[in-house]
DNA sequence: CATGAATGAGCTTTCATTCAT
DNA sequence: GATGAATGAAAGCTCATTCAT
């Protein structure tokens, strides 16, 4: 009687595991000794399991990238279900609420997640494999961004080309606030970094050009952000 | 007669050489060796003139600091200086030039130095003593854009109160596009990091409300950006 | 009804798989994974069916042992079969086939079995019980040859106490080539080891003293090498 | 003031510590300590002066390479000299001079020498690192074997072309010859490789075609092996 | 000041062997 | 018999730091 597989469950066991010790000590010192510590096994059994530690950190990033993929997606669902609102506001609300899911609370939700992002966000400057996972992580965030403005800026009549651009800034100004949030903590007034965001969204599509007619003017009235 | 000591010379020479070592390895990777090779100095010398390895990345935290504010300042010098403008744009541009000096020639000018401050920022997370003088780089930072934001609030007779949150949202933008200039090339549009950052500066000073009589709807038409 | 045991096919099935894999990466590299890979069962069963690593490598060498044992044994029976040869030259012809069968098509027949062979020889250097194997093998490879030599020298009406030492040359010829055909292929010409095995023989019995008469001078005609 | 380097003596230091150590243990049980015990050194010395366990092994056979071929030309101008000898026997002689040091005392002089060169010989098989220096060295040995019979034939005006292939016999032999002593030592007569090696040549010599004049009868008295 | 060899702790990784299923 | 996860003892290698010269 073979016994059966444990393979997939063990991987996401040492995976996890890593994340906090990434988030404490660095890649470098995040020792196979200590992820076998923090997930309560051997050793030896974390190389059973992986090929390396390289393995290790690139299914973590997958790891992190899928779970914020998939939470943005059902936000995405969540919403918009005809809650019967006058205006037309639901695009530009959803954006909104994504900003707060990404940097609310304390500016970046679980401490130990965004420190680990931080950390995995420096191995990719010097390793191709961690570089390639971190840079689709970032297309994806990238994506989501985009189209959440293009429906925001449609929805206010604006031109959505400028979609990209302010994603961009987005994206930018998100991961520098995970970067400080974890880095200098207490340098930067709480919060700041929704505001900053929503902010930047916000006013990016109010100075964004009216799509035909030209009724600008009435039209900056995009909501302002409702949290200080 | 006593040769003059050449202590300075060499910890400058020293730190000088750990930042492209640091700007490719990373701290760890980065050995006393390989600094030593790239200064061509012998491994032995190092540990003459620094403590440890620790002490060179602190020196060279604060040798970037102290190049940026010393450039800041001399920006501000160099500006202002009375070229009759007639428009009180003066603070405005101020800013403006800020933000390419800081953001321009490809997200972040010398690549080798935009990526040993990512180094340098994810050591920061857990180095208490790189983590105080990191804070430190940053605080002196955000005083700067603070400074800078306020005078252009007040060109722009607006609530310097708003400055504060503002650059804010410029540190962690700025903070962000080395991050992503350094892992994610060509993920973003070129230049998009100067737009996004004089965007948010001068949607943020537009927004913000006016000083005393409300003359919001006219002094809305701050500068635009000319680079986009 | 209990199934019948296994045991002597599946410890066979090891033992083949191991030659390839000992063939490939040396004794030390060949790792139970890899020979369980090779051979298509789980790692977990070998030693169920082996007390450990060093006992399959001695199957291992009883194996090939045996299997050139009786491939020589049968040669023996397929030869001498009243063809009617007018001259005596069974011995002399038994004996070039031999060589020819050890030595021919590229110096080493199955190059993975020579290859093996010369990583038993080297692991019979160092480990006792290797050695003990090998070195029967050894000696039943040398008391073949001392036997085929014996009946050619007789055949040649030579003295057959010269068996010996041409045995002892010969088999260190052959040794030595396959070493030479696996470490340095392309190095010696093709078809060198037969050529050279067959000449040391033949010249040897030639040289070989004469048994009783002096006919030396005419039964120096030994056969000549008719592959070169 | 600069210590000076010793980098050069430490290495050979190094390497003829590997010699022993891979002769009773190996190459894979030849750790790094095991060596560095021999060598009187601390482990981690060992790999200042040297990349990895690999780069011993090649500066070994290069040292042993280049050893041989020194002790084989040494041989060559110490013969010769104008002894005065009636018959020209003197590449005969050298010859059988040179396949005395080569495996004479015990087949194979120093047994740690001799027991290297088989661990090498495996390794070879597998490394090609060290596949390529230990073909240049058999390519060595080659090239000296086939001079020297080259010169004893045509000193015994026989076909020098016969030289090549005696000669791939000989490096045959004596590879074999330092397989069988050193894993199964006692199996053959004390002597019998420098017998056989001598035969070999000898034997082989007198069986060339002679090269003009058809004069072979006369000449196939080559002088016998005086040692068996 | 300067050199470069030397040290040794600690890391990742490998792998024979065991064992619960 | 068979499976494949688990263990733990090495192994090679790296590197900050020290120190004799």
């Amino acid at each position: 009687m073979p016994r059966q597989p444990n393979t997939e469950s063990r991987r996401a066991q040492i995976v996890a595991a890593m994340q906090p010790v990434l988030a404490q000590l660095g890649y470098e010192k995040a020792t196979i000794q200590a992820i076998a510590r923090q997930a309560g096994l051997a050793p030896g059994l974390i190389h059973y399991h992986f090929k390396n530690k390289q393995e290790i950190l690139v299914s973590l990033v997958q790891s992190i990238s899928d779970y914020a993929s998939q939470r943005a997606a059902s936000q995405h669902a969540g919403s918009g279900a005809g809650q019967g609102q006058p205006a037309g506001n639901d695009a530009v609300e959803l954006l909104r609420a994504y900003l707060h899911a990404r940097l609310g609370l304390g500016d970046g939700a679980d401490p130990t997640l965004v420190a680990a992002w931080v950390m995995i966000g420096a191995e990719a400057v010097r390793q191709p494999e961690v570089r390639t996972v971190y840079r689709q992580a970032m297309a994806a965030e990238l994506a989501t961004l985009t189209t959440l403005l293009r429906k925001a800026l449609l929805e206010q009549q604006r031109d959505p080309a400028a979609a990209t651009q302010i994603a961009a800034g987005l994206l930018a100004l998100m991961t520098g606030a995970f970067q400080l949030a974890t880095a200098t903590p207490d340098l930067l007034p709480a919060g700041y970094a929704v505001d900053a965001a929503i902010a930047h969204a916000m006013q990016g599509i109010a100075a964004a050009p009216a799509t035909s007619c030209d009724r600008g003017g009435e039209l900056a009235q995009v909501p302002r952000a409702g949290n200080s």
